[in-house]
DNA sequence: CTTGACCAACGAACGTCCTCGTAGTAAGAT
DNA sequence: ATCTTACTACGAGGACGTTCGTTGGTCAAG
């Protein structure tokens, strides 16, 4: 069992960002969602994701003749990861420091304070 | 005035990380506090700070021989394009989603929990 | 004056990331 | 059967990112 993977590049997160909305797709569906976005090329995509199979990002279904792709791992696991490693590299370790920058970047609406501050609870409960 | 500047590169983040912590530094006394976690020639800090400069995000001070450099903006700033940066790209705009992966990455004290609610309540009422 | 220490500058090498064009193959349409 | 379409595989190029060795300049001590 391969425990941990390497960081995904800006392409690549690209790409598992449209994976985890998709769910599994082909690479003709990811490259569609992507063109809406900005201009690729069809095997621009496909290599990506070739690479990411290599370096286990992604897995593919060979079954069809149109390889099936989807995200090795769940959203959460990946984002915890990324939200660990810019913690550490840029913030110090400081978890307050790192939440205080995500609310000044965007400003957060009253409702979603308030939800932010649910998650809060929800996880003071959880890790009792 | 440049209003924006490049993300920093890894090693770039993590000589900003030194910058901030030792405030304006010569070449010298960054590659002493690299060196103490990882190897590092003198030269690849060198250059490392030369590119920053050009990139614009450290300036120096070329006065003495031995020029200083400090960090082009206050950590603060630096720190909020990352987390914005990450925000976007890889939880799709949603603060909540990235401090929940922020707790989950590194479990927070309750104390630390009570910091970081304090912090929602002033950044509540500064933007009021 | 010569040597040695310290410094900036620069070029080069090597790897990774990202892009795309081309080639080859399989399947379906005419 | 041949043509067209859709797909994978592969290679190559260009742009960065990161590392380090070498060179040349300045200064102070011997």
């Amino acid at each position: 069992m391969p425990p941990d993977l390497p960081r995904p590049t800006d392409a690549e997160l690209e790409i598992l960002t449209v994976l985890w909305s998709r769910g599994p797709a082909t690479v003709r569906e990811v490259h569609e969602t992507i063109v809406q976005r900005r201009p690729a090329q069809y095997t621009t995509v496909l290599k990506l994701l070739q690479i990411m199979a290599e370096k286990g990002l992604v897995r593919r279904d060979e079954k069809q003749r149109a390889h099936v792709y989807h995200a090795s791992r769940p959203p959460e696991w990946t984002q915890r990861q990324l939200a660990g490693d810019l913690l550490q590299r840029a913030f110090n370790g400081s978890a307050k420091s790192l939440i205080l920058g995500v609310l000044s970047a965007r400003r957060a609406s009253k409702q979603e304070l308030e939800e932010i501050r649910k998650t809060l609870d929800e996880y003071e409960e959880g890790r009792r």
